[in-house]
DNA sequence: GTAATAGTGTCTCTGAGACATTATGAC
DNA sequence: GTCATAATGTCTCAGAGACACTATTAC
């Protein structure tokens, strides 16, 4: 048996290297200045890494690093993060492989590419690591313009597309906002990540739309009553929290 | 530059192998008997390979074949789609990795799955290929059943769940169906794949609802008048084509 | 008062759900 | 006439869209 082993794994050309890469989303929020009660402007940002070392030394790239046989791709990643910015993140998500030949000059390296999102609170404590001489949130629209080592403009416009579409049929919003949450917050985020979304009547269909009740709920305090906060505005507004529920979705309705 | 590369590659220990594995779906019909003209039964199968060689030999498994330098993952799939049942697919889709150390007898081994829905029609000459002593449909349901090599079970029912996502958020239904179909046929192909798919005024839906408008358009004939089909039915009825429109989701509304 | 956001009232029109009903045409 | 499927009629009620209006409260 261990023959065989070794017979069939060396009979053919193996790949050099599978590593994953992740694309570490944040939102981060700036106090608009004049006003002193505001909705904070939300940007969208990705964590980028210099690279210290060939290839593309100097570049900056995806965080991310090779996988260990003794770990799956998704451990890898979950670890690769952990080191990255020292967040134990479950909110991780795999979404595609890049294999092109040639995309990385050290040779025939397949990468397996996840998202995270993680909250910018959460983000406190992160710190160059072993393989980048410097680390940074950048802009996602601002990242898109960079010279991005690798493939990775390509894989960051991938992520960008994906996580536009979960943003919108699902409820990973979450992971950008507090546990309570008022509806312009939750209508501020999913506005970040999808700049074209615009519905109009926001706070009722959330609420009190029947097909769509259930997705969130209002957040009660001790006596019973509705808890609000006054945080974004003068007029106290009330919190909500996810449950959970999504509701299914289908083009044929 | 060129040490670089060969120090880079060989520090690590490196994968034994990055196959590409394909659940290649297709709906096969059977009349009714009894009734003259009728909708036939629809079954979701999947087509299963008998492995030869060690390890699993004998055992039933998704057909797929390592990958080559020379080629992405993706060309991968689609030339072993091709070697195992001669269609020329443009309709395959990347769904999941599989890494789990341990997965394979082999080495390590990080499979890559894909899926392939393919027309009964094109299935016609699909023959056994190099490593399969034998190659067969096999109706879903049983074949989650079956002992499957490796952790195919799992890719294959992963796989399910993913088509039927994508069955009722997107047109694949199209892979299934004639260029030209009736909205019975259309219905039935969903129902096959989504067994609680239940539309009560279906056809008024597709075909007259203003925000599903344009998934489907009437096929006309040179007269410009609409044309019917009567395979299924004695009254006949009207042929519909794709139009490759896909209303946006959102649970957001 | 003003600023800035939260939330309601009201009207229209689309369309989903539920069924019953009618249409077609080979047999 | 029968069978099997195709398609329409009709009613109700949810809810999307538009947009003006009111509410709250720190400053």
């Amino acid at each position: 048996m261990e023959n065989e082993q070794v017979y069939s794994a060396k009979k053919y050309r193996t790949p050099d290297g599978a590593p994953a890469d992740i694309v570490i989303f944040t939102i981060l929020s700036q106090q608009k200045q004049g006003a002193k009660k505001s909705l904070p402007m939300r940007t969208l940002n990705v964590l980028l890494i210099q690279r210290k070392s060939w290839p593309f030394a100097g570049q900056w790239a995806l965080p991310g690093g090779f996988c260990n046989e003794t770990e799956s791709i998704h451990e890898c990643a979950l670890r690769e993060l952990k080191e990255e910015t020292g967040v134990d993140g479950e909110g991780i998500e795999y979404f595609n492989v890049y294999s092109k030949p040639g995309r990385d000059p050290r040779g025939w390296i397949i990468s397996h590419a996840f998202l995270a999102l993680v909250n910018e609170r959460q983000l406190a404590y992160r710190q160059a690591a072993d393989d980048a001489s410097d680390v940074k949130l950048v802009p996602v629209e601002e990242a898109l313009q960079m010279e991005l080592a690798f493939d990775h403009r390509i894989i960051l416009q991938d992520a960008l597309q994906h996580i536009r579409g979960k943003m919108l049929s699902t409820v990973i919003a979450e992971q950008f906002l507090p546990e309570h949450f008022t509806i312009g917050e939750l209508y501020q985020v999913i506005q970040t990540v999808v700049p074209d979304f615009n519905e109009k009547n926001f706070i009722r269909k959330i609420t009190s739309t029947q097909s769509r009740k259930g997705i969130v709920e209002e957040v009660l305090d001790n006596g019973g009553k509705p808890k609000m906060s006054n945080k974004y505005s003068q007029r106290a507004a009330q919190l909500y929290r996810f449950t959970g529920y999504v509701p299914p979705l289908s083009i044929f309705s």
